[in-house]
DNA sequence: TCAACTTACATGAATGTTCAAGTATTCCGC
DNA sequence: GCGGAATACTTGAACATTCATGTAAGTTGA
């Protein structure tokens, strides 16, 4: 079981900690722990099921599944970066890989000569259509199924809530 | 704003679709969504905050809490793999690192030749007490400072279902 | 219209992680 | 007490990510 030391988050012993400091009080502490199993365990599994199923980390994966829904399969690298959530260095090093592979290619913009437009071929998209199943259920298992629909909605507002602060 | 997309999880398009799998309901697809994006924004933020401040990525400081909670801050490499939720390979590399920075030590166990012991160092403590308050500080501000209590047990909740499931 | 700035990407080095072997020990059954 | 399996770790290659930097093409302002 994956524990997550109180040293990290609260460092226990008074006469060794830091003073002035928030540090995380049992509940905080418990959920942060469990919070980080939590990821750990589904980024894994995800992780290996795309590797074993289609040799691509996730990463990849979601750049293919943005180009293949975007008109013609097709967009300028910055803007499937900012879709992907990659930067734009990771981006262009994944698809010289990606074009290696033959799932992409990479077409000079017309009007604007610094850019290019990342282009799924016709293999990328059949590797994402033979992946995706395995991956969805992989999901579903790993996340979907172990919560109520309740859980799926506290969840979906918790993640809204961290990634769109009120304050 | 960090997208999803739909192909991956749902493969909207109902010509272009794989039949009988599950794919994800819109519900599910938003959660899934915003699960994603909530994931990637906590775990770039401390990283790049440990990074910052220490020099070292999550997992090294992980492993350096998980010693300075031990009894004599020391721990064979095996348990503490277990507890820091590594691999022992990757577990090795980094103790390998770790002892470069003067972080820890290795020491042959007297009963066990194959084993070895890690050692916190007096310096790994003394990096781990200087960056602690800013990591805490770091996983309120990105997590609880978003959250009302109620979603805190939640999330401990789900994340406890996820990570052990009834079935 | 020309120099300075910015934008769009690419590239290379450094580092971390994973996978597959490899090397000592220790354990176990007969 | 000996041969085979299991255990405890290490190592090296392959690959992904990040950071800093480089290059080419557009943009802007005097």
């Amino acid at each position: 079981m994956f524990k997550y030391s109180a040293t990290i988050t609260t460092m226990a012993s008074s006469h060794t900690a830091p003073a002035g400091v928030r540090w995380l009080n049992a509940d905080e502490q418990s959920t942060w722990r469990a919070f980080l199993a939590m990821n750990k365990l589904i980024r894994e599994t995800l992780e290996r099921q795309l590797q074993q199923d289609a040799g691509m980390p996730m990463t990849y994966y979601i750049i293919l599944a943005m180009l293949s829904e975007a008109p013609d399969r097709t967009l300028r690298m910055t803007e499937l970066a900012a879709m992907a959530g990659t930067s734009q260095s990771q981006l262009s090093h994944a698809a010289t890989r990606l074009e290696e592979s033959g799932w992409i290619e990479r077409r000079r913009c017309q009007g604007d000569k610094r850019g290019y437009q990342a282009v799924l071929t016709d293999a990328g998209f059949a590797i994402l259509r033979s992946v995706s199943p395995s991956h969805v259920e992989s999901v579903r298992s790993v996340l979907f199924d172990a919560l109520t629909p309740q859980q799926v909605s506290q969840l979906r507002a918790i993640a809204g809530a961290v990634t769109n602060p009120e304050v």
